[in-house]
RNA sequence: GGGCCCGUAGCUCAGGCCGGCAGAGCAGGCGGCUCUUAACCGCAAGGUCAGGGGUUCAAAUCCCCUCGGGCCCGCCA
């Protein structure tokens, strides 16, 4: 931590100051507290001036600022409802009291207030003090009282010190929890059930990326951290669990930017006897109620409107194929060789090896083309098979498979398979992938293809980032700004 | 990993192009002020200009390297 500051040094004298008073800076507790927002709320039928006679408060909280007049001084007090400002007159606390408090308070130090509920003659909800205690005393300050703390770099690595000074950063880490909990319930209410399965595991599969490597000293071998939770979850379904879901973090072993952080919060569902048209169903009653709560909890925010006007069902449908077609001119896609697409994907500037599988340079595509004008919930479906190794054959469509992405605000928020479930076919996909490039894209697992030789009925699933739903729905441009600690490098 | 930009007091920021005493506001100290709310007024204090090296009589400023961050690209359901 950085060097005790002149400012440090000021504060400890005030700790020492109280002590040598017999009097506790840093006591243990602060019983029968009422909230701020409940103290305002008492306050709201008073004219300025008046006071609510005889009905003793005490409230807690950070102390933002002190104001100070000589004989009267206010004091804003932060709690997790509101603020509030205290109300010290030398005339009601006496000379001792008063200079006392004033002189070993600061911004930043944890206090409880006791006093009557009033408004001041200016008009402010009040609480005209009877009594202070410092709760605990605050050696190192705060960040600056009006501009907060604006260096992105601080924000992150001291988040406690943006919560602290941001009611915005507060209010957006609670909509991720409330977020977050509208999404269980939702699910819970449709019959499925919450689950935990491992991330420590021999293969990380069920996704394209590089995994976490770490060592067990007891088992003393290699486990990789989990990159995606749809192999686990499907070998549930094997095992008569119809209908599961898991919230948990998976870990991916990449770069951070905008939309991506190595370690994010993943929600997989699993659904038996069900097929991706069921799921899109399942998704849009879901979106439209996020969008509908979100309002409900921000009427005032753009992002939490736009959402909820946005979120109606039925969303706009982009077929894969015929998108691409139509937007790049280029014909009969699916028909041509694998190296003329790598030479149509470079020319749109993206740079990935000449050997990669021809799903690739269709994903390359498609980004350059197409995502860039959608605009609006989008579910993009129908993907060419190559794209795709765990979903099912389109049932009608032939090279495609039966698949949806959901699309808004510029990324893509959900993926959606109807589930391969033939083991043969799996086994096939899985060397595809092994042999299209030298090095591996989707980990053959070959526990799970045992598995799915002992049956698995036909199945929907889904996987999208509660960070990026988060984003969507808070407007959030960046993704750490959705993460309390994202990752960091040391310094 | 590549390109561009940024790092000055605890915090928010000037100064940098064109080298010449290190600046302001908030917070803190001292003094004043009995209804303010980014309170106000006066005085004094506060610096490893991210770190290291170089050019120069002289470097926060120009050059090089390192560290950290931001944006874009790459990697990436």
């Amino acid at each position: 931590m950085p060097q005790e500051s002149h400012l440090e040094r000021e504060r400890r004298g005030k700790i020492a100051r109280w002590r040598a008073e017999g009097r506790e800076p840093f006591p243990w507790s602060f019983p029968d507290r009422t909230l701020i927002r409940e103290v305002r709320a008492l306050t709201s039928s008073l004219a300025p001036g008046e006071e609510v006679a005889g009905r003793t408060v005490r409230v807690a909280g950070r102390l933002l600022t002190i104001r100070s007049h000589g004989g009267t001084s206010f004091i804003d007090l932060e709690d997790a409802s509101g603020t509030l400002q205290l109300l010290l007159t030398v005339h009601e606390l006496g000379e001792a009291f008063y200079t006392s408090w004033l002189a070993d308070l600061d911004p930043g130090d944890i206090v409880g207030a006791i006093g009557l509920p009033a408004v001041s003659r200016r008009g402010e909800p009040s609480l005209r003090i009877q009594s202070l205690e410092l709760l605990a005393k605050a050696i190192a300050p705060p960040p600056e009282k009006f501009h907060g703390l604006q260096d992105p770099e601080e924000r992150i690595r001291r988040r406690y010190l943006d919560l602290m000074s941001s009611a915005e950063s507060r209010e957006r880490f609670r909509l991720r929890s409330l977020l977050t909990r509208e999404i269980r319930g939702y699910f819970d209410r449709a019959g499925f059930l919450e689950v935990e399965t491992p991330i420590l595991l021999r293969v990380a599969g069920g996704a394209a990326a590089a995994p976490f490597v770490t060592r067990s000293r007891y088992l003393d071998s290699e486990l990789q951290l989990r990159i995606s939770i749809e192999l686990s979850l499907k070998q549930l379904l094997i095992g008569g669990l119809e209908r599961v879901y898991e919230i948990g973090r998976c870990f991916r072993n990449e770069d951070l930017d905008s939309t991506h952080s190595p370690e994010f919060t993943m929600l997989e569902l699993y659904w038996a006897y069900a097929d991706y048209h069921d799921m899109r169903r399942l998704m849009e009653g879901l979106f439209e109620r996020l969008g509908t709560r979100m309002l409900e909890w921000q009427p005032d925010s753009e992002a939490a409107r736009s959402a909820a006007q946005l979120f109606r069902p039925p969303f706009a449908t982009l077929d894969f194929v015929q998108a691409l077609e139509e937007r790049s001119g280029i014909r009969d896609l699916l028909s041509r060789p694998t190296p003329e697409l790598g030479e149509l994907a470079r020319r749109c500037g993206a740079t990935v090896p000449a050997d990669s599988p021809p799903g690739v340079f269709l994903d390359k595509l498609f980004e350059h083309y197409v995502e860039p004008t959608i605009d609006r919930p989008t579910f993009v479906v129908d993907h060419p098979a190559s794209t795709t190794p765990l979903a099912k054959r389109h049932r009608s469509l032939p090279g495609r498979v039966e698949r949806f992405e959901i699309h808004y605000r510029g990324f893509e928020i959900g993926n959606c398979y109807t589930e391969l479930n033939d083991p043969d076919e799996q086994e096939r996909r899985f060397q595809e992938q092994l042999t299209a490039r030298g090095e591996e894209r989707y980990a053959y697992d070959a526990e799970f293809v045992e598995a799915l030789r002992h049956g698995m009925p036909p199945a929907t699933g889904i996987g999208f980032g509660i960070e990026r739903i988060v984003m969507a729905l808070t407007g959030a441009k960046s993704i750490k700004d959705v993460i309390l600690f994202p990752q960091v490098r040391s310094r």
